[in-house]
DNA sequence: TTCACGGATGTTGTCGACAATTTGACGACA
DNA sequence: TGTCGTCAAATTGTCGACAACATCCGTGAA
C-alpha cells in the first residue's frame, strides 16, 4: 500500500468534516428538544462523545452560538439557548410577516422545478401525517411540515428572505415540539393542515400572490392562536414564577 | 507583588477578549471595504498581526463566516465575501421590506427613551454630513446614517426584525462604500437626506404607522434607484464579463 | 510547444497541553 | 446560626506542533 491517503481506521472521517458533523448532530438534537433549553454543553464531554479534540467541538459551538441556538457564557459552560417566552409575541409577528412574503413571492417567481419540489414536499408531509398518527409521535409531522414550507420559500427566489425564514422556522420547531410534548393531540385534525397546504399549492400554481399571502397569513395566525392558547392554558398552571423576570413597566 | 492577576505586560488583553477584538476589527474593515471582497485572509498572517495564536483568529473567522461576511473555502484560504451583483435585486427587496416593517413598528411601539436615542442619532448624522462634506469623505456620513436607522429599528421592539435588518444594513454599508468610491458626489444634496430623516422622526413621534412605513419605503426606493443607476452606468463599462455567470434562462 | 507528473511549499484542520477563571465546598469567625 | 474568606476541582481560552490537503513550479515526454 503506497497510497498516501491517510485513511487508516474504518470510520476515519475525511479531514474537515469533524466540525460539520458535530454541528449537524447538535443542531438536530437542539431543535428536537432532545437537548433541553438551558442544558449545559461542556466541550470536553462533547469531545469524548464524538471522538475528537476540542477544536472541532468549539467550532461547532461557535457556529451554533451565532445562530442563536446556544449561548456561550464567557469562561463558563455553553448552554442550549433557552426559549424566552417573553420573545414569543415578537417571534410570532416575525414568523407571520416572513411567511407571508416568502409565500407571496413564491406565487410570483416560482418555476416548474419549484412546483415539483413543493408537491414532493407535500407528498412527504402527507406520509408523515400517517406515521405520526400511527406511532403517536409528532416528530415526523413537524419535520415534514418544516420541509414543506422551506420548499415553498425556496421558490420565492430571494436568499435573504429564505435565510431569515429558515431561522424562524428552526426556532418554531422547538416551540412546536414543546407544544406537542404537553398536548399530544391537536385540536384541528391533520386533514385540515393537509388541505391548507393544498390550497396554498393551488394559489401558488395559479400565481395568485394575494391568495398565497392570505393563506400564509392565516396559517401563521392559526399557529399563533394555538400556541398562545397553549401557553396561557398549560404553562401558567405549572410554571415556577420565582425565577421569571417581571415585566419592566 | 503578591497580586495574583496575570497582567504581566502593558497591553495584555484580559482573557476571552481576543476573538472579540479580532472579530470587531475585521468586521469593520470588511464593511468599510478596507478589506476588499475576494481578498484572502490567512489565519497565520492574522495571528501575527493581532499578537495571538490561531485559535482566536479562527473563532473570529467562523463567526464572520456565519454572518456571511467571509467565506471559508475548505482546506483553502478564507476570503472576504464577494459582493454578488446578481443578488442585488433580492437584497434591495429585502432591505425595502425590513425597513418598512421596522420603521412602521417603531412608530407604534416606541417610548420616550427610543425617541431620545433617535434624535441623538439624527444629531450625529447632521454633524457627520458636515464632516463628510468638508473632508470629502463619505465614511462618516455612511456610518452615521447606519446608526440612525438602527436607532429607529431598535424602537420597534422586535429583536428578530432588528437582527435581520442589521445584517441587511451591514451589507448595504459595503454597497454604499462601493457607490461612493466610484461616484464622489451624490445627485441629491445631503439636505434632502436630512429632511427625509426629520420627516420620519415626525411620523414616528406622532405614532403615524402608515406615514413611517411610506417614508421608509420611499427612502429605500431612492437608495434602490440610485444604486441600480450606478450599477448600470458605471459598472457595465468597466466590469470584466468573462467571470460573470450568465442568467439562467 | 504543450501536457502530464512529481516534489516543494504554504495553509488549514486537528490535537494535546497549559494557564486563567469560575464554581462550589469547607472551615473560621462574629 | 449566618456570613465571609480560602482552597480545590473543573472548565474554558489560548498556545504551539504536527499531519493532511491544495497550489505552484520544475522536469520529462509526446
Amino acid at each position: 500500500m503506497t497510497k498516501p491517503t491517510g485513511k487508516t481506521g474504518s470510520d476515519q472521517r475525511s479531514r474537515g468534516t469533524g466540525a460539520a458533523i458535530i454541528y449537524d448532530a447538535l443542531r438536530d438534537e437542539i431543535l428536537r428538544l432532545q437537548l433541553r433549553p438551558g442544558e449545559a454543553l461542556d466541550e470536553t464531554g462533547l469531545g469524548t462523545r464524538f471522538v475528537c479534540s476540542r477544536s472541532p467541538v468549539r467550532e461547532a459551538l461557535i457556529r451554533l452560538a451565532s445562530e442563536g441556538l446556544v449561548e456561550i457564557l464567557p469562561n463558563r459552560s455553553t448552554i442550549v439557548a433557552p426559549i424566552d417566552l417573553q420573545r414569543v409575541p415578537s417571534y410570532l409577528d416575525a414568523l407571520d410577516l416572513m411567511q407571508r412574503i416568502t409565500h407571496r413571492l413564491a406565487a410570483i417567481a416560482h418555476d416548474d422545478a419549484d412546483l415539483l419540489a413543493i408537491r414532493e414536499a407535500q407528498h412527504r408531509f402527507a406520509g408523515s401525517l400517517e406515521v405520526s398518527f400511527a406511532e403517536n409521535d409528532s416528530v415526523p409531522m413537524i419535520e415534514a411540515n418544516y420541509g414543506f414550507h422551506m420548499a415553498v420559500a425556496s421558490a420565492a427566489g430571494n436568499d435573504y428572505f429564505l435565510t431569515f425564514y429558515r431561522r424562524l422556522l428552526d426556532e418554531g420547531r422547538r416551540m412546536l415540539h414543546l407544544h406537542f410534548i404537553f398536548q399530544r393531540r391537536d385540536d384541528r385534525g391533520p386533514e385540515d393542515l393537509l388541505s391548507d397546504h393544498e390550497a396554498l399549492i393551488a394559489a401558488i400554481t395559479e400565481r395568485d400572490a394575494e391568495g398565497a399571502d392570505a393563506i400564509a397569513h392565516e396559517h401563521a395566525a392559526q399557529f399563533k392562536g394555538r400556541f398562545m392558547e397553549f401557553m396561557t392554558r398549560s404553562l401558567t398552571a405549572d410554571i415556577d414564577l420565582s425565577n421569571m423576570p417581571r415585566r419592566a413597566e
